[in-house]
DNA sequence: CTCTCGATGCGCT
DNA sequence: GCGCATCGAGAGA
């Protein structure tokens, strides 16, 4: 009999191998999925963001550093970063290798494992926890452990196609937080599937 | 070495 | 809407 699909198609490194950009829209609805002691925490991408190299004075990749390095590396990496003194944020690498890029992820929806990301974040209400780059990396235990993970081969932290999104559901804005000049401000660079229920504030 | 400040989240007003 | 927690990366001295 013929094999069916037993998993989705993990996305590959060719997926990631384009400009940030297209990436950053095409990674939503995809479905992010970390493993924790074999029990599958998961979410379908509802909101990215596009940072660029060194044209991009909002991106960590404006100045080539050590911590920005594997922006600068193949596709397909994790790029896990601390801020705040608390938060992890967690990025995808694009573009080829060579050329920086990398893409935020702002917001999941969750889909498996919801009461183990509810134990993460205790005290938070359901429709808040993974709306935000730093809430769904606390709900999926997502840290600097994981930067430079190769997001095509690991077990524990992949992703995996999910449904397509028309663009009629896909709202565009300039990406939040970023105080660059004013070029660097203005890029549509934020991608947001609109059907989501979003706490983060649509334009 | 020292200083600044951030791709944030939360609690309180 | 506003302040604060909390600390490492990066820049300047």
């Amino acid at each position: 009999m013929t094999a069916q699909q037993p998993n989705p198609a993990r996305l590959t490194r060719e997926f990631f191998n384009r400009n940030t950009v297209v990436v950053a829209r095409a990674l939503l609805g995809q479905r992010l999925v970390r493993l924790l002691d074999d029990q599958r925490l998961s979410g379908l991408i509802c909101e990215t963001e596009a940072y660029g190299g060194p044209e991009d004075q909002a991106s960590h990749a404006y100045r080539r550093t050590p911590r920005s390095a594997i922006m600068y590396g193949p596709p397909g990496y994790a790029y896990v970063y601390f801020i705040y003194g608390m938060h992890f944020c967690l990025n995808v690498v694009t573009e080829a290798e060579g050329r920086a890029g990398a893409v935020l992820i702002r917001s999941i929806l969750p889909q498996e494992g919801i009461a183990l990301m509810r134990g993460h974040r205790p005290g938070v209400s359901d429709g808040q926890l993974t709306n935000g780059p730093g809430k769904l990396c606390r709900a999926l235990r997502i840290t600097d452990a994981l930067n430079g993970l190769d997001l095509t081969t690991s077990p524990v932290l992949f992703l995996e196609a999910g449904p397509s999104i028309p663009d009629t559901q896909v709202i565009i804005t300039p990406r939040i937080g970023v105080r660059g000049d004013s070029e660097a401000r203005l890029r549509p660079w934020r991608f947001v599937w609109q059907p989501a229920p979003l706490a983060a504030g649509l334009e």
